[in-house]
DNA sequence: AGAGGAACGTA
DNA sequence: CGTACGTTCCTCTG
């Protein structure tokens, strides 16, 4: 059997590697929310991972010392005496470690009187034996013995636990000039001070072995002792019994009774929700991914027994891919379809475009190389364009590529990606192979970065379709009929309105852009020269820290709010300091600020046109955990409109040179809408359908006083009361942000919840409901998962609260303007109208109006949001007109 | 190079 | 000590 067919045992020393870990990363920058230090555990784990992904272990133990004392200790009290107290910092990270492993099915190994070192060797001998390629992980030389043709020792460098260094015979023999086994004899010798084993006093390395090389063994260097001459050889006769006491206490025991044999130790899938739970406890998150994705790759090792009895699912059987076209395909086709079957689909793509496509049935996979027009896929573009069900993973850019080719597509029935999505809004797997790992309990076959000869046979596209398409059928199984619907009605058809949207872009006027930027600049500089001067020197405007420095060190300016680094220089805390504290450079880092900021945007949408001399953002459709759709590269759903200067930056998006004018509909408070109707509040109702000013009529009530006697100071209070509902202000936040006594915000709220108090209970019951179901859901049926209402943790519970409340909110909003695009993009093929939907900005959408096509545009945008949903207060929608977005605005 | 934090733009 | 996002810069660490 030739060593990479052998089974691989992994076999780690856990004190001695988290005590490397401990000491090789910062204390203090990993610490808890419980005030726990976790370095020592962050460090294992790291490495931990980077062992799982580059040696493939097919087996795995991690040996612990039960205390200090064992029988060396019997024989020798002194032994490991040096080692000081514990660090205080250390304390309890090894029973996290521990409960951390067990999450991961990763077994662990004590013995009573023994230490770790012990159950290394016994376990690495008896693998040895039995036929393993052995890996010890240690920060132990005396490990260095245990090293042989079968077995390696991966020893942490003196800077940490992030590289190990391989100690094979050859490496070994490279370090030392001894044989592996011979090491003790040296150490023995020369003696160990973090053992407090003394050695031979003037006896260093080399000559421990040129000794070794001579006479063999301690035993044997001390029998000739009287042959060697000097002052070495005088201190050897007087000091032998130190060197013949270490060697008996550096022999590793290759015999001690373990639980255990090598061939128990096999690998087991992690229990995904433990390590979910005690990741969490750590807050772990990158780390978290990095041990998911690295679990879902892990494909080297026989899926058959390679996992856990909670998602085994038995060996599968991959049906092997076919490569067909013309009438075969066409056959292929009919047949995997018929009785409204569904096909699994992988649209494979390239930098060009499609490179082919991945089919999957129930049990037959085929590939199709695309060449347009080279071969007849007439079969194919028609079951494309066919109402034929589709399952795809991520169907958007696959879509996006096919309308690039020409091609349409119709029937997708499922989106694997969206159905995470919407079941675990916020932590959804984000690849294929997370999620066949997650609903499968399988590997998805991938070629691996980290191989240094690259697997010939990467996965085909056909069999990414069949996993997608099990995927699919097992979430289909599991969805709630609230949820199935949202994703049917709603998600489903919205990705190729995305798609569309994404294609079509938005036209930039690169001369605004240009001018605003050289405007910006110029600014930009004139407030950093005159912040310098004020200070007398110069300092990075951008650099939180240096900010600190110069305010409240030199400037010795009052100390603001506290963040995790240090003092806070926001906005705000800078308008707390000028108001304190006056001082001209606050009001020029402020200004240089808001230039930088708009200068940044500015160079941003630049950067982003394309050669179509449009922006093409991308939307996440799955990118919140609200509902919400997401816009990034660029972000278009961020540019600034509540400053005059922001603003110009909108003017520069505007209206394709063969279009007529731009069209801009929002909802007005819908949110507050919402509120009304899901709370039923009668005083909200009928402020909605008097059609008076909103917040005028409500701050007559809460006043008792006219809506023409509500002062405009009286409409700020009010305004800013009802928003902060949705999100869960509370009193102090209220004050805060109104520049008021808490007393008074807290007035405020009691006189609001006192004139609608259908408002108040509708949002306490909302937390309790969420409570009780664990989840939220909004009036279409979308849920959104809380586990934190229940915590002990008071911050964790109070935001989940917040969240919770606001979920239903926003998420019934992001539902009704998805609802409304459904329609209108409808409506526009339908009437065959050539204006296009553009961009979506939460409650606002942007269309470009064909010449001729304006009245028809608005008539249908204004009646389809309108009329995405029938509440009980009316949906308003203002429509605005221009030639840009700034202008469009009303 | 990559991650995290601070800051700030939007609804 | 209000929700939901994405991007940028700086800083620290590997």
């Amino acid at each position: 059997m030739s060593d990479s067919e052998k089974p691989t045992l992994l076999i780690i020393d856990g004190h001695s590697l988290a005590f490397r870990a401990f000491y090789a990363l910062p204390v203090d920058s990993f610490v808890n929310r419980d005030g726990q230090h976790t370095n020592a555990i962050h460090g294992f784990i790291a490495m931990l991972i980077n062992l799982l992904s580059q040696q493939r272990p097919t087996h795995i133990a991690v040996a612990f010392d039960i205390s200090r004392y064992s029988f060396r200790t019997r024989e020798y009290p002194e032994y490991k005496g040096t080692r000081g107290e514990t660090p205080p910092e250390f304390v309890g990270q090894i029973p996290l470690l521990e409960e951390a492993l067990h999450a991961m099915n990763i077994t662990t190994v004590t013995k009573e009187d023994f230490e770790a070192d012990d159950i290394l060797a016994t376990l690495a001998t008896q693998g040895a034996a039995e036929g393993y390629r052995v890996l010890i992980v240690s920060g132990d030389r005396d490990t260095i013995q245990l090293v042989n043709d079968d077995v390696t020792l991966l020893y942490p460098n003196v800077r940490g636990v992030s590289e190990l260094k391989v100690y094979d015979p050859a490496a070994v023999r490279e370090r030392y000039g001894i044989e592996p086994y011979q090491y003790p004899e040296i150490a023995a010798l020369v003696g160990e001070t973090s053992d407090n084993l003394v050695g031979i006093d003037k006896v260093g390395e080399k000559t421990a072995v040129k000794w070794v090389q001579q006479y063999g063994t301690v035993d044997e260097i001390v029998a000739h002792a009287d042959e060697i001459k000097g002052v070495v050889g005088q201190n050897l006769r007087d000091q032998k019994e130190n060197a013949l006491r270490n060697r008996r206490l550096n022999r590793l025991l290759t015999d001690v009774e373990l639980p255990v044999r090598p061939g128990d130790l096999e690998r087991r899938a992690l229990n995904e929700i433990a390590v979910r739970d005690i990741f969490a406890k750590l807050q772990f998150k990158t780390l978290l991914e990095r041990l998911l994705k690295t679990a879902a790759e892990e494909g080297h090792y026989d899926a058959s027994g390679g996992f856990s009895e909670a998602i085994e699912t038995g060996a599968v059987t991959i049906p092997p891919v076919r490569t067909m076209v013309d009438e075969e395909l066409a056959n292929w086709l009919a047949k995997n379809s018929a009785d409204g079957a569904a096909i699994g689909v992988q649209v494979e793509l390239g930098p060009a475009g499609i490179i082919g496509f991945g089919l999957a049935g129930a049990d037959d996979t085929v590939y199709v190389p695309w060449a347009a027009g080279r071969m007849d896929y007439q079969a194919l573009e028609e079951w494309l364009a066919s109402s034929a069900p589709k399952y795809f993973f991520h169907a958007k850019p696959q879509f996006k590529a096919l309308s690039r080719a020409g091609l349409i597509v119709d029937g997708l029935a499922f989106d694997t990606r969206i159905a995470s999505w919407l079941v675990r809004p916020g932590s959804a797997p984000q690849s294929l192979a997370e999620q066949v790992y997650e609903v499968l309990g399988e590997t998805l076959p991938v070629s691996d970065p980290n191989q240094l000869v690259a697997l010939t046979d990467t996965v085909s596209p056909a069999t990414e379709a069949w996993y997608l398409r099990r995927v699919a059928e097992a979430q289909a199984l599991a969805l709630d009929d609230g949820t199935r619907a949202v994703l049917d009605d709603i998600e489903l058809p919205l990705v190729a309105v995305l798609s569309e949207m994404e294609l079509t872009g938005v036209t930039i006027d690169p001369e605004v852009l240009a001018r605003l930027r050289g405007e910006l600049t110029d600014k930009a500089n004139d407030y950093a020269a005159r912040a310098y001067a004020e200070i007398g020197h110069e300092v990075n405007l951008g650099s939180p820290k240096q900010l600190q420095q110069v305010l409240f060190d030199e400037l010795q300016m009052p100390k603001t709010r506290a963040t995790k680094t240090g003092f806070s220089t926001d906005a705000a805390s800078l308008a707390d300091l000028q108001e304190k504290n006056p001082h001209p450079f606050l009001g020029l880092l402020l200004q240089h600020r808001d230039a930088t900021k708009l200068k940044q945007i500015v160079e941003t949408l630049e950067r982003s046109v394309e050669t179509d001399g449009r922006v093409h953002t991308t939307y996440d459709q799955t990118g919140t955990s609200t509902g919400r759709i997401s816009s990034n590269d660029p972000n278009l759903q961020n540019i600034p409109v509540r400053t005059e200067e922001g603003r110009e930056i909108r003017s520069a998006i505007r209206r394709g040179d063969e279009f007529e004018t731009l069209l801009t509909a929002d909802y007005s408070q819908i949110e507050m809408r919402i509120m009304a109707h899901l709370s039923e509040d009668p005083g909200l109702i009928e402020a909605f359908n008097a059609g008076e000013d909103l917040h005028r009529f409500v701050g007559a009530r809460i006043f008792g006083v006219t809506p023409a006697e509500v002062t405009p100071a009286m409409r700020t209070k009010v305004k800013a009361m009802s928003y902060g509902l949705a999100y869960g202000l509370s009193p102090f936040g209220l004050s805060k942000q109104l520049r008021i006594e808490t007393a008074e915000a807290k007035q405020l709220m009691s006189d609001y919840f006192e004139r609608f108090g259908s408002v108040r209970d509708y949002l306490r019951g909302v937390v309790e409901q969420a409570r009780v179901d664990g989840y939220t859901e909004t009036i279409f049926g979308r849920r959104r998962p809380f586990a934190d209402l229940t915590s002990t943790n008071r911050v964790l519970r109070d935001n989940a609260e917040r969240a919770a409340l606001n979920a239903p909110i926003q998420g019934s909003a992001a539902d009704i303007m998805k609802i409304a695009m459904l329609g209108i993009a409808g409506d526009l093929i339908d009437q065959k109208l050539s204006s296009r939907m553009l961009l979506q900005v939460h409650d606002e959408l942007i269309f470009e109006v064909a010449t001729g096509e304006w009245d028809a545009l608005e008539a249908i945008v204004r009646d389809r949001m309108a009329h995405a949903a029938d509440l009980r207060v009316p949906l308003d929608v203002q429509v605005g007109r221009g030639d840009n977005w700034d202008a469009a605005a009303h």
